[in-house]
DNA sequence: GAGTTGATCACT
DNA sequence: GTGATCAACTCT
């Protein structure tokens, strides 16, 4: 730990800074997890300073049996293997040649499920993302500054906007510089559930409303629920 | 709808 | 080993 990251500093950000979840809470069902998730705050401090976010938008991906989860059909390979480890734990992978995004490993090790991270509300270093967001993932024009909200729409946004990258992948959410807190509640009322984005190919299990959403968050992605 | 690059798979 | 295909995306 370089020091940065103390339950005080973290006060800020989290209702209750030192109530960490326990390993425990990621061996729910999965789609449990991905509920209660929204409303948590996730911390990722680096050289370059500390950012952190609200998680208003996730995805549950539910194992073998899921056909739009990498480890669909009993999958496992080098890329993909943090699904297989242990829970509370960060799956990292890299898409489209372009973006990262992150996942919350759930479940026993062996059993291959996780919850996508795709969007964040920014509490906290809003400049140093917006500096990272500032280089765009693709050559193109410049762009306008972003607002604070658009900081973390999408996972990939949000993997660049928190510099989370390769070297994350694997690492322990509940210890380290990537780190999961307890945040504020989110009622049943706010909760929106849809069907996953971009697993068209998946079939029958593409039409599962394994997406949650905080309703009414401009930071969610796509069309606001 | 293009752009970008790594992983994976179906072949030699 | 090699080459083809495609991917849990983002911005125009």
């Amino acid at each position: 730990m370089t020091g940065g990251l103390t339950p005080d500093s973290l006060l800020p950000f989290a209702s209750d800074a030192r109530a960490v979840p326990a390993r425990a809470f990621f061996v729910q069902p999965t789609l449990r997890v991905a509920r209660a998730l929204l409303g948590m705050v996730l911390v990722h401090e680096t050289p370059e300073g500390v950012t952190a976010g609200r998680i208003v938008e996730v995805e549950a991906y539910r194992g073998p049996g899921d056909r739009a989860a990498h480890s669909a059909g009993g999958r496992r390979t080098p890329r993909n293997e943090a699904m297989w480890g242990a829970p509370g734990h960060a799956y990292v992978y890299f898409v489209y040649g372009v973006h990262w995004c992150v996942n919350v490993v759930t479940q026993p090790p062996e059993v291959p499920e996780a919850v996508l991270l795709r969007a964040l509300e920014p509490l906290a270093g809003l400049e140093l993302m917006r500096a990272r967001r500032a280089v765009p993932a693709t050559a193109g024009p410049p762009r306008r500054p972003l607002a604070d909200w658009q900081l973390c729409r999408g996972p990939g946004a949000l993997c660049r906007a928190m510099g989370i990258d390769r070297a994350r992948n694997g690492a322990d959410l509940l210890a380290g510089p990537l780190r999961l807190l307890h945040g504020e509640a989110i009622a049943e009322a706010g909760v929106a559930r849809t069907p996953r984005v971009g697993v068209d190919y998946a079939g029958a299990d593409a039409r599962r409303p394994w997406r949650f959403a905080v309703r009414g968050s401009r930071a969610v992605s796509g069309q606001r629920l």
